[in-house]
DNA sequence: AGAGAGATGATCT
DNA sequence: GATCATCTCTCTA
């Protein structure tokens, strides 16, 4: 039989035709707050190969968790550019963490994709992966970037243009918010968004109250 | 299931 | 010299 239990209807896209068109850089010329829940259930592919964003984080210049918090430097450089825009860094000198810049230049906000079902090319992420089980390859900021083979050869590239395509969703998914993971300042702002259920988050989100 | 530690390099004090 | 928007392994339960 498959894997777990079952009959939780996913809505997971299995291979086959795209759940809806690509996303132009216009998309992301907005309020971080507007776009980071938007983008949960939309499809981040770079060369053909990723899957549903289910996870991600709302950084802002105005707060000091953000790299761009004190000004431009040569590593945060793209995020006070154009919106629609990849912000990719190194992070702890061995993963790299990839970012979708937003708002009009100069605000220097982005949002940190934090974690993928993996819907398109398996087998390439599999083999990146080092054959990691399926929930392994993309719950993590981290891991998605290895099964990507995102580096920084994709900082500063457009959203709308290859290698990278980010599929509208279809349909509006159910979503919960909670604080930020990972960082050390400003942990109090609940600018993590996440697909309800979902078996591919980085971490499980607290229980909401009702 | 959860805690602790090591890896490894760019960025900052 | 310290700090990271992390991951994986190992140890304890």
């Amino acid at each position: 039989m498959a894997r777990r239990s079952s009959s939780v209807s996913h809505a997971a896209p299995r291979a086959g035709p795209p759940p809806g068109k690509p996303l132009d850089r216009g998309f992301f010329d907005r309020s971080v707050h507007e776009v980071a829940p938007e983008l949960i259930g939309a499809t981040l592919l770079v060369d053909g190969v990723g899957g549903l964003i289910v996870e991600v984080e709302a950084y802002h210049q105005t707060e000091p968790a953000a790299h761009s918090y004190r000004g431009p430097t040569p590593r945060t450089q793209v995020m006070f550019g154009p919106a629609g825009v990849a912000y990719v860094y190194r992070s702890y000198g061995i993963h790299w963490c990839v970012n979708f810049v937003c708002e009009p230049p100069g605000a220097a906000a982005a949002v940190l994709i934090r974690a993928l079902h993996p819907t398109h090319g398996l087998a390439a992420m599999r083999r990146r992966r080092a054959l990691r089980d399926e929930r392994m390859l993309c719950s993590g900021p981290g891991k998605l970037t290895e099964a990507l083979a995102i580096t920084s050869r994709l900082n500063g590239l457009w959203l709308d243009e290859a290698p990278i395509t980010i599929l509208a969703r279809d349909t509006a998914p159910e979503i919960v918010a909670g604080v930020r993971i990972g960082i050390t300042k400003a942990v109090e702002l609940p600018w993590r968004y996440g697909l309800k259920g979902s078996r591919f988050l980085s971490k499980a989100f607290p229980a909401q109250p009702l």
